[in-house]
DNA sequence: CCCTTGATGTGATAAATGTCACGCGCAATT
DNA sequence: AATTGCGCGTGACATTTATCACATCAAGGG
C-alpha cells in the first residue's frame, strides 16, 4: 500500500531512496471503505493525507441539510482540510470514501518535519499548493461567470475521470445547481452532440 | 511611501530594521491613477505588488465582453496575477485602479531572494497564502450555496471596507450577480432590516 | 456652467433554475 | 425471488434571476 506513495514520492517530488524511508517511518495506512469517514464536522484534522486508491469527497452540510460538496479526490490526491488543519480548529467540514479507498496520513508534526528537512519536497508541496490555488481561483471565476451548462462542460473536460466515476447528483452539488437541473442540461447536450 | 510598508513588514511580517532596508533597496514605488492598468490582459505578471494606498480590482474579460470581477485589494493587500506570476505564462486577467493608488513593487527574483534568505519572511508569506487559500474556499461554498442576498449579506460583513467604497455593480460583478438584481436585493434588504 | 459620463433604481418581460412529485431500473441485501 | 435503497429522468409549476429599456441623480471635465 505504501508503494504507490513510494513511486509517487520518487517520480513528482524527486524524493531519494532515503528520504523516503524516513517517510515510510512516519506515514500511517488507513483503509476506508465506501461511506466510511476521513474526517467528521467538528474534528480537528491532524493530517495530510495521501489518496493511493479511490475516491473521496470533502462537503459541507448547510442550515438546510442539504450537502455541498467543496471537491472531490481520486488515486495520487493529497486531500485534508487546510482550515481545520493550519488553525487546529474544528472542521466545519466533512470527508468521507464514495469508494473503498487506500489512503497514507503523515501526522502533522511528522510532515513538518519532512517539509523542514527536505528542501526538495518543501519545492514540491509549495509548488502543489500554488497549484491549487490557481484552481480555486479559476473555479470561483466559473461560478461567477459561467452558464450551468458550462460549468458542467468544464468539469467534464477538466476531470473526465472524476465525471464518469461519481453519480452525477454530486457533480451538480459540486457545481452548485439542482440534480434536476443538471440532468436536464446533460439530456440536452448529449442529444444535439 | 515606502514608510507604510515598513511598519507592515516590521508588524505583520516581524521583519527587523535591517531587514527591512535590504527590502527597501529593491522596492520599486509605482502610482496608479483611477482606471489606469497595473496589468493588463496578456502581460506576463512580474511583481509582487503590496497596496500602500487606494483600491484595485483583479477582473477577466468574458468571450460576451462581460467584465467579471475575481478580487478587490485595497490599503495592506498584496495583489498580482498568481498563476502568470509563478508560471511566466500571459495573464487571463487585468488589474486597475478603482482610485488613485500607491504601490511597491518586487520583483520576482528579487522576492524569491527575501523568501529564501528571511525564513520570518517566508513565515509570513506562506501564512497568507494559506488564508488567502481557506478564503477562496469559503468563498467556492458561497458560490455553490448561498442565494444572492446571502453572498451581498456575507460580502459587506466579511468586507465592509470595500463595499462602501467601490460601486455596487462591481459587487455585482464579484458575487457573479447581475447588478439590477442587486439593486433589488440591497432595496429589499434595507427595507426590512 | 453646461454636458457628458457613470452609477443606481425600477418596471416589464423572458429565461434559467429550483422544487415537488412520481416512476423506472438496477444492484445490493436478505 | 423479493425487497430495499439509490441514481436518474422528467413533467408541472414556482421562484429566482437576467435582460432590456428608460429615468434620475451626482460628479467631473471642458
Amino acid at each position: 500500500m505504501f508503494e504507490k506513495f513510494a513511486v509517487y514520492l520518487k517520480e513528482k517530488a524527486s524524493l531519494t531512496d532515503e528520504q523516503i524511508e524516513e517517510v515510510r517511518a512516519v506515514t500511517i495506512n488507513k483503509r476506508l471503505r465506501k461511506r466510511q469517514y476521513l474526517l467528521q464536522e467538528g474534528d480537528v484534522c491532524h493530517h495530510n493525507c495521501f489518496l493511493a486508491k479511490g475516491c473521496l469527497r470533502l462537503y459541507r452540510v448547510g442550515e438546510d441539510g442539504v450537502e455541498h460538496i467543496l471537491r472531490f479526490a481520486v488515486e495520487n490526491w493529497w486531500i485534508s482540510d487546510q482550515e481545520s488543519y493550519n488553525n487546529g480548529i474544528p472542521s466545519k467540514n466533512n470527508i468521507d470514501a464514495l469508494e473503498d479507498s487506500e489512503l497514507l496520513l503523515i501526522e502533522k508534526n511528522d510532515f513538518n518535519h519532512i517539509v523542514h528537512n527536505f528542501p526538495n519536497f518543501r519545492t514540491f508541496k509549495d509548488a502543489l499548493k500554488a497549484r491549487s490555488f490557481d484552481v480555486s481561483q479559476n473555479r470561483i471565476m466559473s461560478n461567477i461567470s459561467d452558464t450551468a451548462e458550462e460549468k458542467y462542460k468544464n468539469f467534464i473536460k477538466s476531470y473526465p475521470d472524476i465525471s464518469n466515476r461519481v453519480p452525477l447528483h454530486m457533480i451538480a452539488s459540486f457545481l452548485g445547481v439542482s440534480r434536476e437541473t443538471l440532468s436536464r442540461i446533460r439530456n440536452q447536450f448529449t442529444k444535439t452532440h
